[in-house]
RNA sequence: GCGCCGGUAGCUCAGCUGGAUAGAGCACCAGGCUUCGAACCUGGGGGUCGGGGGUUCGAGUCCCUCCCGGCGUGCCA
């Protein structure tokens, strides 16, 4: 619909500039849905942008594109010119109509294309190293990474969804060596550290158990699940451990563990991933040292104190960094890079990273180490999201690691639910901070929920199916109605909104960012449930039966797009309430 | 200090490549259920779009500058 206009205004437009004797090339002219519905249906700014090159007033260039336009092959209704120099257009009534139609057709598939067809992206989301339960922001990264996973699909990308993990350095070392210390402190055998000694980071803790020292490490990890896994080896093997190295047992059955807890998690959240990459694979298999050489090839590798560096300052970044400390083991920037080689050499076409803000400083140093290991690094994309706070009667709730009242994903979503919990996550621009009102979420009148109100949306166009079936009615099928008996405004204004969504899914996937989905949903809805309030003016099964069959199109456009807006986003879209 | 991200109604936030009178939810006030679903709806009050300068026919949106907040600036993760 759009489009078509589109190429009408262009035609008009260059028509205009030919009788100017001007053959330059047309503006890119914005044609697009006014505010105020006063303003008509499209609203275009041509004029004004050729106003000082054609030396002409604008309101005069609108009046003569007015006139070239004419009813733009049937297209439009009404054209005139307003404000300053905009041309206001009114499309013809029954091309609004024609959305039903378009709708119905192709109902699941309504707002998808195939303009990514055989294009392989790569998104790489939470990617949590499995020594703790997923945090709330977490939590947020995986609806946003999936929800950007959803609506490639949805546009045709061949979509990877993936999860890379750091499980060969020196935090899984620390993690083992907690849950040893745990678990010899279940046996009896050791005592916990003091509180003063968990309060302070810098300190360690020792104990002696059968002459040898026991170290809870300085910079343990001190959560309960760390307690509870150690009384499970307790109660399953006894004081049978006590001889194990922590890098052994201890270690890898926590990282198991975890890793299960967090996959639960995001089980629970409808997310699943394609490929579960690690930093021990790309280790064992050379990945580490290749990258290494390669780099120093190039001469990005130098070693000083004892440590190996990457010259960031080579490549243009504000300074040089640890690649390999002195202790001989990685840092993370190392594995980064490799694992983003690993990423090119499997040929994605776009690699979309989705990462907390307290990771961002690292993305140059691989983005720019990519370039210089000769790989197009503009197919590596990054999109940051900025933590998540929590409130709760109207108050900040206070987290801290340290005194372990940290509110994992996992207690959220047991709170409001997998959906609202969804919807929630998704609803912000992922730059933003976001304000989790757990008030508004676990709110008993559910009719404040946001989430709520599109679900229930969705509802009442089952609802209303119902009604229909017990009058012995089918819903329609695309040409089963005259679309021309739905000619209330408040009808037409439904219609045009559902017209939107292809455009709004495009640009919502192009820029990555799926919030404008719930808002649009949101809009809809809006319109939607007022709609259906009015029982009397817009009851939709009546003894009319040609305008109760073209209103049950219309109940079956508006789920269709409900649904797959939802959909995108991962939320359900019920049949009742 | 430097870098990134924010600052829009009492609160939480939308605002597409610059467009006309800046929107929504919550909160607050006043109303509405013999209704295909009231988990809903109708109406109302509420704004120096952080401050200042600039570009433009036109700036919440672009540029400069300052202020405030978050994060980063580790041989932490």
């Amino acid at each position: 619909m759009k489009e078509r206009l589109q190429q009408q205004l262009e035609e008009a437009i260059r028509a205009l500039l030919a009788e100017a004797g001007d053959a330059g090339e047309i503006p890119a002219v914005a044609l697009e849905i006014p505010r105020q519905k006063e303003h008509g249906d499209f609203a275009c700014n041509a004029a004004l942008l050729l106003a000082k090159r054609l030396g002409r007033k604008p309101r005069e260039i609108a009046e003569a594109l007015v006139e070239a336009l004419g009813d733009a092959g049937g297209l439009v209704d009404r054209a005139e010119v307003a404000g300053p120099g905009f041309v206001n257009l009114w499309l013809a009534g029954d091309r609004w109509r024609d959305v039903l139609r378009g709708i119905l057709e192709v109902g699941r598939s309504y707002g998808g294309s195939d303009e990514g067809a055989g294009v392989r992206v790569q998104v790489e989301f939470v990617s949590a190293n499995p020594t703790g339960p997923l945090s709330t922001g977490h939590g947020r990264q995986a609806v946003l990474g999936d929800c950007i996973a959803r609506l490639l699909e949805f546009r045709g990308f061949d979509v990877t969804r993936e999860y890379y993990f750091n499980n060969g350095g020196r935090q899984m070392r620390v993690l083992g060596q907690s849950v040893k210390a745990r678990y010899l402190e279940a046996l009896g055998v050791a005592a916990p550290p003091p509180a003063a000694v968990l309060a302070d980071p810098e300190k360690s803790w020792v104990d002696e158990v059968g002459g040898l020292p026991v170290q809870f490490p300085a910079d343990g990890y001190q959560g309960d699940y760390i307690v509870e896994l150690a009384e499970a080896l307790c109660a399953e093997h006894g004081d049978a451990l006590v001889g194990e190295p922590a890098e052994a047992i201890f270690r890898e059955v926590a990282e198991k563990q975890i890793f299960a807890g967090i996959r639960a998690t995001l089980d629970a959240l409808g997310i699943h991933f394609d490929v579960y990459s690690n930093e021990k694979t790309l280790y064992d298999e050379g990945k580490l040292d290749a990258v290494l050489e390669d780099l120093r090839a190039v001469d990005l590798i130098y070693e000083s104190e004892g440590a190996v560096w990457l010259r960031g300052t080579t490549l243009g970044l504000d300074r040089d960094r640890v690649m390999i400390r002195s202790s001989g083991e990685p840092t993370y920037l190392l594995p980064d890079i490799a694992y983003h080689r690993e990423k090119m050499e499997r040929g994605f076409d776009v690699v979309v990273d989705v990462m907390g803000a307290d990771h961002i400083d690292q993305f140059p140093f691989v983005r720019e180490a990519m370039s210089a290991l000769g790989y197009d690094a503009g197919r590596i994309e990054m999109v940051m999201h900025q933590f998540v706070t929590l409130t709760r009667a109207g108050r900040k709730v206070k987290q801290s690691t340290r005194k372990a009242t940290i509110v994992t994903a996992d207690d959220l979503l047991e709170e409001v639910g997998g959906d609202v919990f969804r919807f929630f996550m998704i609803e912000r621009r992922a730059d933003g901070h976001l304000d989790f009102d757990l008030d508004l979420a676990t709110e008993r009148n559910w009719n404040k929920n946001p989430a709520y109100y599109v679900q229930y949306a969705v509802a009442r166009t089952h609802g209303i199916e119902r009604t229909a079936a017990d009058a012995g009615l089918a819903m329609p099928g695309a040409d089963d109605f005259d679309a021309d008996r739905l000619n209330l405004p408040e009808e037409l204004e439904v219609m045009k909104k559902l017209g939107e969504f292809p455009e709004l899914v495009a640009r919502a996937a192009a820029a990555r960012e799926p919030h404008h989905l719930a808002y649009y949903l949101r809009d809809l809805a809006g319109l939607w449930n007022p709609y259906l309030q009015d029982g009397t003016r817009h009851r939709v099964v009546s003894d009319d039966a040609g305008r109760t069959a073209a209103r049950l199109g219309l109940v079956l456009a508006v789920r269709t797009v409900l649904t797959n807006g939802l959909a995108l986003l991962g939320i359900a879209a019920p049949e009742r309430m």
